[in-house]
RNA sequence: CGGGGCAUGGCGCAGUCUGGUAGCGCAUCUGCUUUGGGAGCAGAGGGUCGGCGGUUCGAAUCCGUCUGCCCCGACCA
């Protein structure tokens, strides 16, 4: 490709409202122009690369049994109905009418079409096992869309869905698709993590997620490298202390705090540090308001509070009027004794003695206070989110905690769907079966922005070798002047495209800073400078965009250099 | 949806408080010079100042209202 007939535009300053690198680049570099709020136009650059992700995506789920398929993206609302997702999916949902008034919606995922195709297609277990997937277009109307293409409301999804007949089919399935991620995401060069995660809106049983690793990730997670143990922050799972608790060695005092609502000006004010103090937090319940009482330093983690009996879900905190109602005080000094509502201790508060909590009175806190004395014994639970040092469930390390971006997440879903909608086959006895399922997606357009996070330099983008939209670039200096070096860029780019190479040929008529900047901003790895200087000694400059110093080559050298990178 | 902020040429911004000729840098176009790290000089094009309504002799600027976008939270590939 010619850069001058590319049509690409880059941005020296970065566009107001690019917030992470990947976004900041991917509009600076010219990869997407946004439309409108979680829209994006994928211009031919950016294109090249997703189509790069694609494919090495439909590679290995091919390798891997699959087959492809598309289904539509408009789907009727009645099958959301017999799925029961009509209703519970929500606003993420984009509904619409068609003309005669009948109701649709935009696909945020597509598993009861599949569940669809699977009911009216297989008939018998010799059918099985089978897994379909598509590449496709999705839109969920997030609340909130955001860091460009890595929460955008329309996305590209590879989704895969698997039928069998028995759960031992369906884990058989689930591990397949386990390794062709691994596989997938290995080739396109990304450092990553699969974690046990929460299986969510989705539903059943087992699920993990592949995670690629990045500070800017929104999601954390914990993991131990003395063994296997990773998990979404969300998931990872605390258990009582090993150690004994100490004896009381102090009376139980009641004191004034004025003033002191959180944990920290509590610390400050009584000179104590936030380990020693419990903080007790006031939630809705399913009848009636629930407390939940954790270490101070210690953060409530959602997805187990609503796993609790007797709280709501979503996790809501309750409001000033009901802990008043509760606690008999304002909101900042609430505290486990003599409440007459539902509490639960989290497990790290089992070995804790001489403790600081709240009084359920304004400005004032308990010190001192003991359980078995003081409060009655607790039962303690699971709440918090684990933090690092931790140790990991199994015992047999500590844990550490990480950020990730979430690209691909593999569920067992059993018979949720197949129930709701009917989907079964005949075995082997003639006996109905309902399908065994598996739901299993990938983030395309959410890789890119992954990559680069990834990826990147106070220049630009470093593209992994697999994904970058050209495998080499062309930089003659002073093309439009010098007959020798146009001659020499131009059979060079003919003979690299020849190889197989993809190939920017830089000729435009700028000044050489100009084309460095931009070569470095779009990341192409490999360098080609073509220059009289050089070809004075048959040598073109070569650098790879990792490199710091470049190095000279001849002709047949850099050929043979880059022959290694064609893509196959 | 709750909280905060922003909206002025393609991009980044000033001007708004204190109403009076719409400005700067980058980008674009032309010419000349320059040519190994985002060049210099001279010139040019491009903006109903987000929309609507109001106040005023006069509104980017003051008032009202709507819309869009961004950031913090719940959600997710």
């Amino acid at each position: 490709m010619r850069y001058s007939e590319f049509g690409l535009t880059t941005l020296k300053e970065v566009p107001a409202e690019a917030e992470i690198v990947s976004h900041q680049l991917m509009l600076r570099a010219g990869l997407v122009r946004r439309l409108a709020s979680g829209l994006f136009t994928w211009m031919p650059l950016g294109l090249r690369v997703l189509r790069k992700v694609e494919n090495v995506v439909r590679e290995e789920m091919d390798r891997a049994g699959a087959l492809e398929l598309l289904m539509p993206a408009v789907q009727p609302a009645e099958l959301w109905q017999e799925s029961g997702r009509w209703d519970e999916y929500g606003p993420l949902l984009l509904r619409m009418l068609d003309r005669h008034e009948r109701e649709y919606c935009f696909g945020p995922t597509h598993e009861e079409v599949i569940t669809d195709i699977a009911r009216r297609e297989l008939r018998s277990y010799k059918q099985l096992p089978i897994n379909f997937y598509q590449v496709q277009t999705k839109f969920r109307d997030e609340i909130r869309p955001r860091f460009g293409v890595m929460r955008s409301r329309e996305f590209i999804m590879k989704d895969a869905y698997s039928f069998d007949l028995d759960e031992d089919g369906m884990r058989i399935a689930y591990q397949k698709m386990h390794a062709a991620y691994t596989a997938i995401f290995e080739r396109l060069g990304l450092r990553f993590r699969v974690v046990d995660a929460d299986s969510g809106e989705i539903g059943g049983s087992r699920s993990q997620e592949f995670h690629v690793l990045a500070d800017s990730g929104e999601d954390a997670i914990a993991y131990c490298d003395a063994d296997d143990y990773a998990s979404n922050i969300e998931m990872a799972a605390t258990e009582v202390p090993a150690g004994e608790r100490p004896a009381p060695s102090a009376e139980m005092q009641k004191i004034e705090t004025p003033g002191a609502r959180t944990i920290e000006a509590l610390r400050e004010f009584i000179g104590i540090t936030a380990e020693q103090t419990l903080k007790t937090l006031i939630v809705e319940g399913e009848d009636q308001p629930v407390a939940l009482v954790l270490r101070g330093d210690h953060e409530l983690n959602a997805v187990k509070a609503q796993k609790i009996p007797g709280v709501a879900t979503p996790l809501t905190m309750a409001d000033a009027p009901t802990v008043r109602q509760v606690t008999g005080c304002e909101p900042g000094y609430a505290g486990p004794i003599g409440l007459e509502v539902p509490v639960y201790f989290d497990h790290a508060t089992a070995d804790m003695a001489d403790f600081v909590v709240g009084a359920n009175e304004a400005d004032t806190h308990f010190t001192g206070v003991n359980f078995g004395r003081d409060i009655e014994e607790p039962e303690t639970v699971d709440l918090r989110n684990v933090v690092a040092g931790d140790p990991t469930p199994g015992g047999s390390g500590t844990l550490s905690i990480a950020r990730g971006i979430e690209v691909g997440h593999i569920f067992q879903l059993g018979a949720k769907y197949s129930t709701a909608m009917g989907a079964s086959v005949l075995d082997s006895d003639g006996k109905e079966r309902k399908l065994q399922m598996g739901c299993y997606g990938i983030g395309v357009t959410r890789i890119v922005g992954a990559a680069i996070e990834q990826n990147h330099d106070e220049r630009g983008i470093i593209w992994p070798e697999p994904l970058t939209p050209f495998n080499v670039v062309l930089v003659p200096i002073n093309m439009h002047r010098s007959e020798i070096v146009r001659e020499a860029a131009e059979s060079l780019y003919a003979d690299l495209q020849q190889q197989g190479l993809q190939v920017l040929l830089d000729d435009r008529d700028a000044r050489p800073g100009v084309k460095f900047a931009d070569a470095e901003l779009i990341g192409i790895p490999h360098r080609l400078v073509v220059s009289e200087r050089n070809l004075a000694n048959g040598e073109f400059e070569y650098q790879h965009r990792r490199d710091t110093e470049s190095r000279n080559l001849k002709r047949e050298e850099a050929l043979n250099l880059l022959k290694e990178h064609a893509i196959n």
